[in-house]
DNA sequence: CTAACGTGCAACCACATGGTTGTAGATGAA
DNA sequence: TTCATCTACAACCATGTGGTTGCACGTTAG
């Protein structure tokens, strides 16, 4: 039932469960930016916002392009768009659920049989 | 820049980004159940489930109340509208984009004086 | 050519995470 | 009371993560 199509989800929610990596999902969308560009905006090392972008990357957020010595990172809207439609889901089930509520106030009680847990 | 509010965000993210917790928000959305009744449908320990139900409530995803010797967990469906909120954002930034990307195309080429990256 | 720049990658460290087992305390049932 | 159940929590282990520094390589500028 965890299959295969669920790390793929795992790397999105991960990919953005970081300010800095948000932030940067943010900037490329306004406008694509080279690492470098990127690194001067933040005060750690080139090297960890390196890491930040491949992890977005390996998620499927961010592309990079190779333009001549610049890796330009560009966004990937349709990535971003699965993580969407999975909280959508929750409220479309929660939406179900206060349905449910609804036809349990308008219907007789039920006989109550079930375990208490 | 990095506030107070972007680590409750990354506790969000984090809580979803892995397929057992996306699980129990499913099913505490549908109804909710007793932390034993969670953990008897999963493969792993009744600790390690405990330890989902932690990090889903340290996120504010769940609650717990007690009842009896049951600790029966209930969704909190506003702090999924907060994740749900930022991905929304980011689509208003992408669709800002476009909006740029159609006026450009609608105005005459700019003067190209900017530094290459 | 030489120097500076942008990138990629590896090694390392501290810390968090996801799992285990074990123990102990509350509560409900017999 | 006694026993089974549910919960909580601690200790432990393997692995991943977020940061660092250092080095090597390709590309652009002087």
């Amino acid at each position: 039932m965890v299959v295969d199509e669920d790390v793929a989800t795992d790397r999105v929610f991960a990919a953005l469960a970081d300010a800095t990596r948000r932030d940067i999902v943010r900037r490329v969308i306004a406008q694509e930016a080279s690492v470098s560009a990127l690194a001067r905006t933040y005060q750690m090392s080139f090297a960890a916002v390196q890491k930040h972008v491949a992890v977005l990357e390996r998620a499927g957020l961010v592309t990079k392009e190779r333009r001549g010595r610049l890796a330009v990172v560009h966004p990937d809207l349709g990535t971003l768009a699965v993580a969407t439609r999975l909280l959508d889901s929750f409220e479309a089930l929660w939406r179900a659920r206060i349905g449910r509520m609804e036809d349990l106030l308008a219907a007789p009680p039920p006989p109550r049989n079930q375990p208490a847990d």
